[in-house]
DNA sequence: GACGGGCAGATTGCGCACAAATTTCAGGCA
DNA sequence: TGCCTGAAATTTGTGCGCAATCTGCCCGTC
């Protein structure tokens, strides 16, 4: 009532915004850009868990319809993800989980090996207790989703990293490794399907034990083993649906297209 | 449209905007999504030739007014420099350009040293005859442009290896030392007040001789006494602030905005 | 004269709408 | 039967505006 001045039907979008908060891990704070954020790791851990499949569309519209915001932060979040690679974003075509090719793959881990040895040279004798425990608790979880099944086991394997990855106090390098493992995350799902993470878990272990006595070179090479090894078993078992635009690479070559 | 029968009635249009996108500087007509990039890569290289010194403020609306975009635009472009720690957004405070802290700088240059081993080892008796020819032709130019001052030979010497990531053919490995490169270019102008560009031109050039000679451990070696040469010169220095508009006038002709 | 409230200007957050481009689908013509 | 044509339906590109937030300034009070 009042004065006419008082026409306030603002305000009618903050229920969501509590809903977005609590999916994500952002406590329930109407926060600005907080939304983006949360819709961005929404769609990675979609992604990365294959709760979204190589090759699936994305539309802004129904993104954002599914998280109660606008073009507008799906947009954002797409964006993110595409410069990570774990989209691709075509002009006037929209989004789609990417489908990286074997060639990619072998970037991908090539680029990973390089980043974690740095990991590796800066952690080895350098883990305090608390960060040693906190390694040893992960493991602990990857056991326990082992017989869970692959998205979560995959995921889990890759936060190992992530972990370690932190530890070296370098945010940077930090963040090269979780884009890089989530990218590999993305191949392995891609092309592995009988992923197996028992030897991954006991692999982890053995590079935990070797960054304990502090024995750098063990620890490097056993990283280098493990990452080689994780790639090889993607390389040997390519799954042919996502994997035809590869199979048809020399055919459309040999016919000029 | 008669005798060729071209069967492309639906091609014809993204082959012209893939095209628009590929070439760097075509400033007659906008494609989709192209003038963001534009942006992005004018204010990048207004950054790392410190036309932006860091710490200038980057309001929205006058960079939108001068590069002639809406404030939609400038937001992407400012959102991927923050991704890539070229600029600083802080919520509903706007961006600046980022000034990296010292220990931010050794973290940068640690990553940097890790990349670029993997470029030298990838590139070791790997070079192409034109590949050669387009390094020396590089240092050709640093050499020109050492007598020209500051910003130009400091993105030169960025470019030197961006130049040798790229013949990699690992385009992961390409896009990560392009970044942690232009940071580190940021950096130097944050704490390198004495910029020398003399030793760097000399530094690049044993570095290609080792990696046409094949020698690995030299071209290794050689890499990392440069970086670390380079990061050594950490002095700070505070400087003044310019106006918006005239020094973003040539990056914003350059990219036709 | 210093401190705190708050008012005004400057900026960002973000939804929205219109235009352009693409894909889909129905009908028409060899 | 099948390809070509074109219009409708989708979906992205991008400018725009309002509300919220932040900052700086002015002023009343202790």
């Amino acid at each position: 009532m009042a004065d006419k001045k008082n026409p306030r039907p603002r305000k009618t979008l903050s229920a969501k915004i509590s809903k977005i908060g609590a999916m994500a891990d952002a406590p329930a704070k109407p926060g600005a850009g907080a939304r983006a954020q949360a819709v961005y790791r929404a769609l990675r851990r979609a992604i990365v868990e294959q709760a979204l499949r190589a090759g699936a569309k994305l539309p802004e519209d129904t993104l954002g319809e599914r998280f109660g915001v606008s073009r507008t932060l799906v947009h954002e979040a797409l964006t993110r993800l595409a410069i990570e690679g774990l989209v691709v974003m075509r002009p006037n075509r929209g989004a789609t989980v990417a489908q990286p090719t074997l060639e990619e793959a072998h970037q991908a881990f090539e680029v990973r090996r390089g980043l974690e040895r740095l990991v590796m040279e800066r952690l080895t004798g350098n883990l305090t207790a608390d960060g040693l425990r906190a390694l040893n608790e992960h493991i602990g979880r990857e056991d326990a989703a082992r017989d869970l099944g692959g998205p979560e086991s995959i995921r889990l394997a890759g936060e190992f990293h992530v972990l370690l990855a932190q530890m070296t106090g370098n945010a940077l390098l930090q963040r090269y490794i979780e884009e890089v493992a989530s990218r590999c995350s993305l191949i392995l799902a891609v092309y592995d399907r009988t992923h197996s993470p028992e030897c991954a878990v006991s692999e982890h272990r053995q590079i935990v034990a070797a960054l304990q006595a502090g024995d750098a070179a063990t620890a490097i090479d056993l990283m280098d083993v493990h990452l080689k090894a994780v790639a090889h078993r993607a390389v040997l078992v390519p799954s042919p649906l996502a994997d035809i635009h590869q199979l048809l690479a020399p055919y459309a070559d040999s016919e000029g297209l």
